[in-house]
DNA sequence: TATGAATGAGCATTCATTCAT
DNA sequence: AATGAATGAATGCTCATTCAT
């Protein structure tokens, strides 16, 4: 019998590493040596789960924002507010959102000049959209926020605060603790409340 | 005397080709070739103006830097607010600010990498955010901002405000018109009026 | 497993291949790529052994000051004579040595500017001359050469000669054929016998 | 009246300059530029002069040459010893000289592709020899040299063992004082008198 | 005469990709 | 399945040479 391998989980590994090496080195100093190496791989490892460096680099978007854009529904139970969890899962909060938001922006720039990198952010962020405006639908519904809130338009609006936010904590750490991002958002969410 | 030649024009111009390139194929796209041709010359006349391909990137992001930042004093005259004029003219509302903004983000996330483009960077925002600072101080004094909110703070927010309108503008130019760009940084500068 | 290599072996056979390069079109005109093709590869296998032109020229170096200075021990139980057979392998008798020359020779002029190439130069002469003084003290005590000769300083001056006979036989070879060489050689070493 | 310049002037002060970077940074590292930089002038002003970098180097190694092989008559009529003269002063006894050997030597390698260079070379080591050689053929007629020496091959002989002393003090100085150098070369010429 | 801006061919080097084992 | 040797196209950079001024 020969070995057996799980071909998905060896892809997600192969993923998780490129996405260590991205936000370590940046895009352009990512090399696939480097990628393979950082898994415990060689190159031609590689090459067997990925027909090419575009679908490496394809899945590590994909992970990452899987990453900061899935609703932990635990979460929401938990705190009983979809929308805050929703919103600030997305915020770099904690190393590993920070490097997730590294990668996701890095093949955002990419994404330019490659349509199917441009989709698959696309349909991430349509999901995420829908999650914030649903969250908004429910709190309208219930009363929480101002009735005359379009949930779809303020949703764009939240995920340009939440993406501003993000992006300057990226590049300003020491002016954006979690505190002042949380706050911002927070008090942004609070204005809309009935 | 050989031709008499404007050196600073010269690498305005190369810079300027090379904001041009970039916007189009991206920063990975980018080659040297690519960009002399775009201005008109051959690589080697490249070399006579920067000593290195990072010299041209770190001129263009400082043009692009200063494109979006740069206070219009005319403007401020003209339309009597400061404020709005030092935000709105950050927001990709044409073509041009469009593509100073992929550079500016191209170039961001390379800077990862480079503590020089880090630097200009750092620099630019520093700038900005005390013009935007100055504005806000102005009209608190004015009694048209209310007199509770820290110039300071609020610059960061508004930065970070225009920065996420700017990246989603940029990533989904159809969701984010102008008008709509214009009317969330509006109503939000309007919810610090006394 | 993939095809199995001797690394040395290649790197061996490269630095081989950059020797009759060199030896036939001098060191200016030697080519990454002819080198490779000379040896049967492509410049990228070059890569693989040698992280850099210089490195190839290192070892270049290094082989053909092995191949003037090794000691052939059969020779020398052949022959029963040490010196002679240390100082005339040296000489350009034949094609092999006159390429080892040239390369030796043009390597050297590199080596100005090049401590490492420079060093590798210095360690062989030094054996060299090790030899050659081994040879003499050896002699000396066997009452064949002047009791009253210093081993170290004549070494000096055999070696200055050998070089000074190399380098007009590499640029005058008509004028130098093998038997003025050795004939040159011989009488001088004849003049340190007892 | 145009400003007068003599160009033959200004065509040596240019190969001057050529032989000092030469000795400073290797043939290698000799750039044009910096030659002309060296010589107070700049690159056009050597086109003017040199219709190509190999005539300008064609002119340094006939000037190296010439420096190493001119006969200091004055020097001859003072030592009275003609030999010695004209065989000590190719020796790199001083900064002077040592420069122009490492130009020479570095040529001289240069010159295996390049014909006209190795004609310059040959053309004067043939009037050093015939100088050495008229010197021995006067020692020998005046009885101060044995009446058995062959004037051309010991000719010959000695430009082997000077050309051997020079390349092994250029690459180990400190093993090569001046004294030794002379010594050796004095010792030799001693065993070919009378 | 002299300048130095501009050219453009040529080079070492990098690296994703292929493939024999 | 996995290795890593080998490929070769592509790129930034160098620099002798040209030439408008």
């Amino acid at each position: 019998m020969p070995r057996v391998v799980d071909a998905d989980q060896r892809r997600a590994d192969l993923a998780a590493a490129a996405i260590r090496v991205i936000a370590d080195v940046g895009l352009e100093g990512t090399k696939l040596r480097q990628v393979a190496s950082e898994a415990g791989w060689t190159t031609g490892a590689l090459t067997h789960y990925f027909s090419d460096k575009r679908e490496l680099l394809k899945l590590a978007m994909q992970y990452s924002l899987e990453h900061l854009h899935s609703r932990h529904l635990a979460d929401i139970a938990v705190r009983g507010d979809a929308l805050t969890v929703v919103l600030e899962q997305a915020l770099p909060l904690d190393e590993d959102r920070l490097r997730h938001w590294k990668v996701t922006l890095a093949l955002t720039t990419q994404s330019w000049t490659d349509t199917e990198l441009a989709q698959i952010k696309r349909r991430a962020y349509r999901r995420w959209r829908r999650s914030i405006a649903a969250a908004l639908a429910d709190g309208i519904a219930a009363g929480k926020y101002a009735a005359g809130i379009d949930p779809e338009t303020t949703a764009d609006e939240l995920i340009a605060l939440v993406d501003g936010v993000a992006l300057q904590a990226l590049f300003d750490p020491e002016r954006w603790p979690t505190s002042k991002q949380l706050d911002f958002l927070n008090r942004h969410v609070d204005s809309l409340r009935a």
